[in-house]
DNA sequence: GTTGGCCCTGAACCCGGGTTTAGGTCAAGG
DNA sequence: CCTTGACCTAAACCCGGGTTCAGGGCCAAC
């Protein structure tokens, strides 16, 4: 892989994601601090690959923090796949749940535009659940 | 319906929520401020019932602000069908949003399970879609 | 008559996920 | 030479949704 020694803007610009966004990441070790040109942060293509590694996961769900176990297991040399599962084990009530939720409130929005209730304390459909 | 004069601390107690929040919320002014007696707040159970209303709607999904714009609609005798109508055809793309990402979460978080890879930064699951 | 329990207020604090700001360095270009 | 633009740092600030704290009141029971 190319050494293309990248500037923290071009990082950005490539991941699409603000530049103070990075130097956050790498505060919280989501991303390990890059090597530096005269005071500057020199990346690599990995960092771009990395945060958007970390972009899919935070899509997925998962905190800033839960992203850094997983990163920190993989920066370790431990075997990924151990860490993801428990991780996943522990993660999917809670997007089941969400879902649930969601797809609820879905349903709730379709009926909500039909119901001709006066007000919303009279609503049923607001009726505690 | 019963004059029954709550406490704050009942109210909080058969609404399931904190005495604490109870007063966010009426600062925020999703609740009326109560009648007072001796400075004390009095609810009756009305206000129960609006606590269970705006549970419901946290639930489904919509902010403090959002609920704010509700009850003022009914507490100003605006039929409640009007906003609400106007807030779901607003709220229906970002909730069908995030059903859609919980579902791909889902999904992923199955198939990491499987995924034997090394490092996280290899594993082909993450890379961004 | 003081102890305990619930209530009151405003203001400060917490978390997550960043952004903004103030003040400073450096290289290139007109 | 001096301005412009990209970079650097630490620290402050933003939002939402509350919680916690400090300091005080009021009433009933012992």
């Amino acid at each position: 892989m190319a050494e293309a020694t990248l500037s923290i803007g071009e990082v950005a610009d490539r991941a699409g994601i603000s530049v103070s966004a990075i130097r956050f990441y790498e505060r919280r070790g989501l991303l390990p601090e890059p090597e530096r040109a005269g005071g500057q942060r020199r990346y690599t293509d990995a960092a771009v690959q990395r945060l958007g590694v970390i972009g899919a996961a935070k899509h997925a769900g998962f905190s800033l923090d839960e992203i850094g176990v997983l990163l920190s297991s993989t920066d370790a040399g431990a075997p990924a796949h151990e860490q993801l599962r428990a991780l996943a084990s522990r993660k999917l009530p809670e997007v089941d749940a969400l879902i649930e939720r969601a797809q609820a409130m879905r349903n709730w929005l379709f009926v909500a535009s039909e119901c001709g209730c006066e007000t919303l304390d009279a609503c049923a459909l607001l009726r505690p659940s």
